[in-house]
DNA sequence: ACTTAATTCAAACGTTCGTTTTAAATGTTC
DNA sequence: GAACATTTAAAACGAACGTTTGAATTAAGT
């Protein structure tokens, strides 16, 4: 089908084109060059450029969204059928270890995963509401794990640590610019997943389980 | 002199306008129209937009960065005073309560450190490359003073903590979306300059000091 | 095969952008 | 107060933007 994978490239270029110079500064053309379509096809496959958007978004951010879920589930059914409260470091784990696995992915999905990084905290309400609408309720679920899991704190200090948690892991999945900064001074490698992700683990969990 | 005042109304509208809705999708004239100057004012003054914005991260970096950076140094010749290590939490609270303590300032400076915030992970190379030139020396120094404090974990672990504790910051800097995430959930106030300061820097001390 | 819908294409639309130009106004210096 | 540099002002520059148009082309249905 012609159709759809012209539809197909237009994401493809999209993702890739927003990822590496972020949205207000990818053009229509840049990404129906890319994809090879024309340049009204983006406009007549999305509607307009934002549509476009909330479509690269989706695509990714769905089926993301539903797999970290479940291992949330995962782990508060297992500590049910245990009688006991879910771990921290577990629940953490079933919410960062997929989304870090993404950057292993063959299809450009290394590339998405750093438009959720920056979405997150986008300066442009177009960008920032499109992302916030497709993870609140994942957020709103983790949050409510982690009361269960650290009963001796408060909702309102664990949404806080939370808080710090997204920050640190979004930092970690769109690092242009941290990563240069100790060249030559360090082995730093931030594009070693497993490693960034068993230390970002350990990181936000001892945060999570401070004393208050 | 009205020369300075039409350089400072313009620095000032760059800054807001800059924070709210990011470089790229402030145009000069916004900025000239806010300043209550002409549109040919802010090239005059400046150059061109690239130079305006290095302009205001200057400003304001500058002045903030002498101050970590001497706060640092402070814990650092009081632990060789007392003939001890540096301690982890005093590097952090050196280096993070000078900027939150920026965000009470009258002169829109609250604004200002949003763009810092935005500026670490942006995906325009002309914002990030500004930003990384001003606080590369600063990075260095911390993160030799808590290898000093930190002697039994490799310098890139210590690294990527400090990476992680970046994010954490940076992200708590400038929340725009996250802080309206769990509207009426719960009594998280991301605007709470000292409840902030003191859970992120109990928060990232106990992400450094976590157990490899 | 013919009709109808879906897609592609080249071209243009009006707008906004960063920047430049020219002249008027203002302030400074001797 | 004349000569000078500095600052403001209004207007225009070419380029790039998102979007729309209408015809050409392809695919699908009967």
């Amino acid at each position: 089908m012609t159709q759809t994978d012209t539809k197909t490239r237009l994401l493809d270029a999209a993702e890739s084109l927003f990822s590496q110079q972020g949205f207000a500064n990818t053009s229509l053309r840049a990404i129906t060059t890319t994809a090879k379509a024309n340049l009204a096809a983006a406009n007549y496959h999305f509607g307009n450029k934002e549509a476009l958007l909330s479509a690269v978004l989706e695509r990714r951010l769905l089926p993301l969204n539903q797999q970290r879920s479940a291992r949330i589930d995962q782990v508060l059914s297992g500590a049910a059928a245990a009688g006991s409260k879910p771990g921290t470091e577990a629940l953490l784990r079933a919410f960062i270890e997929p989304t870090f696995a993404f950057r292993r992915d063959k299809n450009g999905s290394s590339e998405f995963i750093s438009i959720v990084g920056r979405s997150m905290t986008s300066a442009d309400p177009v960008v920032r509401d499109l992302f916030l609408a497709l993870v609140q309720p994942l957020f709103s679920k983790l949050h409510q794990a982690l009361c269960q899991a650290l009963p001796q704190l408060t909702p309102e200090l664990i949404f806080t640590r939370l808080f710090f948690t997204m920050g640190a892991m979004g930092h970690c999945i769109c690092f242009p610019g941290m990563s240069q900064i100790f060249k030559g001074h360090s082995d730093f490698n931030p594009e070693d997943n497993d490693f960034m992700t068993n230390n970002l683990i350990s990181f936000v969990t001892a945060g999570l389980e401070a004393p208050c």
